[in-house]
RNA sequence: GCCCGGGUGGUGGAAUCGGUAGACACGCAGGACUUAAAAUCCUGUCCGCAGAAAUGUGGGUGCGGGUUCAAGUCCCGCCCCGGGUACCA
């Protein structure tokens, strides 16, 4: 009998699933410890190679953490609105909701295969209505708060109330859409509707005009994604920028404290510094500009010690004041320019920077020190989210301004002197150090001196104000679609009223299509009844737009610590235990999204008191991408013929993807290739000399329309799950994304045999025996459990495979069958590959798994040496090795390799410089 | 464009603190066992050059510089690849 992994991995799945292994209950006696996987949206194409890499890092953690004696949270769910499946609804009819269920019966069965330790009786889902009603329960308290910037927290909706009836907005200070000022007199006056009005201004969840990539032909908002060069993707048809009004979460009045969080948690310094960077502190001034066509145009400045190099004005296209301030001479062509620029998305106008474009608007602007006539233009690269929407243009001092200047003929005037030579009229001078020139009452200073005493001109003179400004935007919260959580709001007079709480969840209604209205409503508009009836029968019409992918993923970890509490999102008790996610394991695509709205959902249910952390998972690692190898077949353009790999540049051709499993050793299986694809049965084919067929290579994201997704199913049925397990976690450090390649996968195949064999005589018998281990097989064990330990807790699993490998290579080489050595072992090996390990395990200790063993521990006596063998360098190159006592000093070394016949050698007569002596390390000898 | 990663043999990777570059595997080559194959086991394998071999010798961690007794590791300047860029999740 050899090792059979479907026999062993079989029975012990069923094993620990009846003793019911992975369940867990809050217990108090022991410290808790919180592993979370990133849950996967269930698509269609099923489970692919790359998602296992992170479960099963975890899953190791989680596994390593129980034989620590920690009580383990390790949940899962699935992600279950979105996208993918409502385009499969519109295109065939069928609900989302089947689509959905049945794509996560299949990742189920998936992840059941890999023997993840998950405690699937906490399973959520965020499409289910028990879930989705608190999701939008947490919407609800969104907008009955607002956040106050003294207290510095979200508060209930009722203080500002308060606030606004006894002070109305005076001394107020509060995180709002415009900034208002009014009386308490004026507050009870107003009406009802004015009051409602008023107070969305500052709700946490609020309607505002945001932009949105709308495409009329399809009569829906398009994701920058389904965007390709301005069409949609789906049909070709152009998409155009237009402003909707929509709900959005005020997630900038957190903008501060989200920044501060970063510096308590444990996670990776780039991923902090993407968060940073997309928080986008700065700190600058406003300054107000006077024109010739009336209006003021106040800037947003991080440079105002620049001022005095100002020689034009840029507003964003969208600016609310283009059209006050452009002169009649210009109208038609600031109009041309607009329709233009509404036809290219933000991420075209920020990456093209080699195309510049503007539009004088025939306004100037008058200079606030100089009274100079400043022109004002239009232009892309000025976004009308960011700061002001307005700028003061530098270009002796900024690229783009620089680069506009050029284009436009503008003048460059150098307010900075760097201190070396630079040629203004080729580049911009960028770098805060300098000393400020050609500017008035701030030459000569240093440039944060400059900046400060600019500021302090600006506010004496009442024309400008310090100001901190983040990139950070509000978060557009509403969704044209059909698959996710109806938005729990109804509108009486058009002004927006939350639904009772008892009414909650507000569930998805049947529509015919899943498609826009001809009006170009949302798709829930088709809904019939898509009303409210209050208590005194008045029909009130629902919101028709859902929230967004992220708003079920922003709290779910809080779910899985009481998944099925039908009063509460979750208690407060089951809270305190578990608190907040200890390791969580994700993909790093999600630097920016979910993981700032998580935080941010996070800290606002901390000032509402629903929880007790500041911040949700306290250590992050990224699992990096597992990309796909994808196979190309090069079709000479015109005929009926395709041409091998190193034959193709003889021809012009296009490149073909073609399914990887038709290929093998990048030999294309040509009858396979024409039964797959029957209109090119008939095709001839252009071979290498040998006669086979070579493919193409290339390496991309793992995706169906590629033909490269390489299924785990056959991997773990051909190998079983630990090889898999094993494999995955050998193929390099988790953080780094590679390409997946099953050559090696023999080799931890053969390594779980050999560890079988440690266990069992070649007819398959049980031979471990209880003799006492040697010195040499106890030394072999504890380096083993030392470098496992250890690297474990570095997330090292790749060398802790290595480690493994030759801890069984060494065992083997001894014949060493001894439960003493053998028993520990295999507790070692449980995280990684727990069916082999457990079937090896109760072998030894019949009836008890693996799963409850504590985890061994090293013994540092065993693994003293007293020898080292130091290499001996010469000039830095190594030329031999030399075997020393690990108590000899520096100096008694030193003598020691200078007596040592081969240095002579090497010294060639010459008398070293210098003898270099790193005890335990090295000796380098300099000549 | 901007932000964040990465680049080491034929391949995946190791070198955890600036201290022997290539651990552990795959692949390949040779051998043992076998009628044969598979499986298994053994030996070799970064690249040149010299040598029958032992060995000697030079080069080498994307490219170009620098710091250091010593650089894959630190610093400066480039090139290439991957991810994100706010409605994919």
């Amino acid at each position: 009998m050899e090792y059979n992994h479907r026999d062993i991995e079989k029975r012990w799945v069923e094993y620990w699933r009846t003793h019911r292994l992975y369940e867990t209950k809050e217990d108090p006696s022991k410290p808790k410890y919180y592993v979370l996987d990133m849950f996967p949206y269930p698509s269609g194409a099923g489970l692919h190679v790359g998602h296992p890499l992170g479960y099963i890092a975890s899953d190791i953690y989680a596994r390593y953490k129980r034989h620590k004696g920690y009580n383990v949270l390790h949940p899962m769910g699935y992600d279950s609105f979105g996208l993918p499946a409502e385009q499969y609804a519109i295109q065939t009819g069928q609900h989302p909701a089947i689509t959905t269920e049945r794509n996560i019966q299949r990742y189920r069965q998936q992840l059941d295969q890999l023997g993840l330790s998950y405690d699937w009786s906490r399973e959520v889902r965020t499409s289910d209505p028990a879930y989705y009603k608190w999701t939008q329960w947490i919407f609800l308290k969104f907008f009955d708060s607002w956040y106050n910037k003294d207290t510095d927290k979200a508060e209930h909706i009722q203080s500002l109330i308060a606030h606004f009836e006894k002070n109305g907005t005076h001394g107020l200070n509060a995180a709002c859409t415009e900034p208002l000022e009014f009386s308490a007199q004026d507050w009870a006056n107003f009406s009802e509707e004015k009051k409602q009005e008023i107070l969305l201004n500052y709700r946490l969840a609020y309607r505002s005009e945001s932009v949105v990539n709308w495409c009329p032909a399809l009569g829906t908002v398009l994701a920058n994604d389904e965007v390709k060069d301005g069409l949609s993707e789906r049909g070709g048809h152009p998409v155009e920028q237009k402003k909707m009004m929509q709900w959005s979460l005020r997630i900038s009045a957190y903008a501060q404290r989200l920044l501060n969080g970063l510096d308590t948690i444990d996670w990776s310094e780039a991923l902090k510094e993407s968060q940073r960077n997309w928080i986008g502190r700065s700190e600058g001034a406003l300054i107000q500009f006077a024109t010739d066509q009336g209006p003021n145009i106040t800037v947003f400045t991080t440079r105002p010690d620049t001022l005095f190099g100002s020689t034009f004005l840029v507003l964003a296209p969208e600016h609310e004041l283009v059209d006050a301030i452009t002169t009649d001479a210009y109208r038609a062509d600031v109009e041309a320019y607009r329709s233009y620029v509404k036809s290219r998305s933000e991420r075209d106008r920020m990456a093209d920077v080699k195309t510049v474009t503007g539009q004088f608007t025939g306004c100037y602007a008058i200079h606030p020190f100089t009274g100079e006539k400043l022109p004002v233009y239009i232009a892309e690269y000025v976004l009308a989210g960011y700061g002001t929407g307005a700028i003061m243009a530098v270009p002796a001092h900024d690229g783009r301004d620089h680069r506009f200047a050029l284009k436009f003929q503008l003048p460059i005037r150098q307010v900075i002197e760097p201190g070396f030579d630079w040629d203004f009229s080729k580049e911009a001078y960028e770098e805060k150090v300098g000393t400020s020139v050609n500017s008035d009452f701030i030459s000569g200073l240093q440039v944060p001196q400059a900046i400060q005493r600019m500021i302090e001109e600006l506010v004496a003179r009442g024309i400008g104000q310090r100001k901190v400004n983040f990139r950070l935007r509000d978060a557009v919260f509403g969704r044209q679609r059909y698959w996710g959580e109806p938005i729990p709001i109804y509108y009486k007079n058009g002004i927006p009223y939350p639904l009772p709480v008892d009414k909650l969840p507000l569930e998805l209604p049947t529509i015919d299509k899943y498609l826009p209205t001809e009006e170009g409503e949302p798709p829930l508009a088709r809904a019939q009844n898509w009303h409210y009836t209050d208590e005194d029968g008045n029909r009130w019409p629902l919101e028709t737009t859902t929230m967004p992918g992220w708003a079920g993923s922003s709290w779910y970890y809080l779910r899985y610590m009481d998944p099925h509490n039908p009063n509460a999102p979750f208690s407060k008790e089951a809270e305190l235990y578990w608190q907040n996610v200890d390791l969580y394991m994700g993909g790093s695509e999600h630097a920016t999204g979910h993981l700032l709205y998580a935080r941010f959902w996070h800290k606002f249910l901390y000032d509402l008191g629903y929880v007790s952390t500041e911040e949700p998972f306290q250590k992050l690692i990224n699992q990096g991408m597992i990309q796909g190898m994808s196979a190309f077949v090069y079709r000479i353009k015109g005929e009926k013929r395709f041409v091998t790999y190193s034959k193709k540049d003889q021809f012009d051709t296009q490149a073909l993807h073609v399914d990887v499993s038709l290929v093998e050793n990048n030999t294309l299986n040509i009858d396979a290739f024409k039964q797959w694809r029957s209109e090119y049965a008939d095709y001839e084919f252009i071979t290498e000399d040998d006669g086979s067929y070579k493919v193409g290579r290339e390496v991309e994201k793992m995706s169906k329309s590629k033909y490269n997704v390489i299924n785990p199913d056959d991997i773990v049925e051909k190998y079983g799950a630990d090889t898999l397990r094993v494999y995955e976690m050998f193929l390099g450090p988790i953080e780094l994304s590679k390409p997946w390649n099953t050559d090696g996968i023999t080799g931890v195949y053969n390594f779980l045999r050999k560890y079988w064999r440690l266990h069992f005589d070649p007819k398959g018998n049980f031979s471990v025996t209880d003799d006492e281990p040697t010195r040499e097989e106890l030394k072999i064990l504890h380096k083993t459990i030392k470098k496992v330990t250890l690297d474990i807790e570095n997330f090292s699993y790749n060398t802790c495979v290595s480690a493994f490998m030759i801890c069984v290579n060494e065992l083997s080489a001894l014949k060493c069958n001894k439960m003493q050595i053998l028993e520990p072992l295999a507790v070692l090996l449980a995280p990684f590959a727990p069916h082999v390990a457990e079937e090896c395990y109760q072998k030894m200790r019949p009836g008890e798994s693996v799963l409850l063993a504590p985890w061994p521990i090293w013994d540092e006596q065993i693994l003293v040496e007293n020898t080292f063998e130091y290499p001996v360098s010469f000039n830095g190159k190594t030329r031999f090795n030399l075997l020393l006592s690990k108590t000899l000093s520096p100096k008694e070394i030193e003598e020691a390799v200078l007596a040592e016949p081969k240095t002579a050698k090497y010294l060639d007569g010459k008398t070293p410089k210098k003898v270099i002596v790193v005890p335990g390390r090295i000796i380098n000898i300099v000549v």
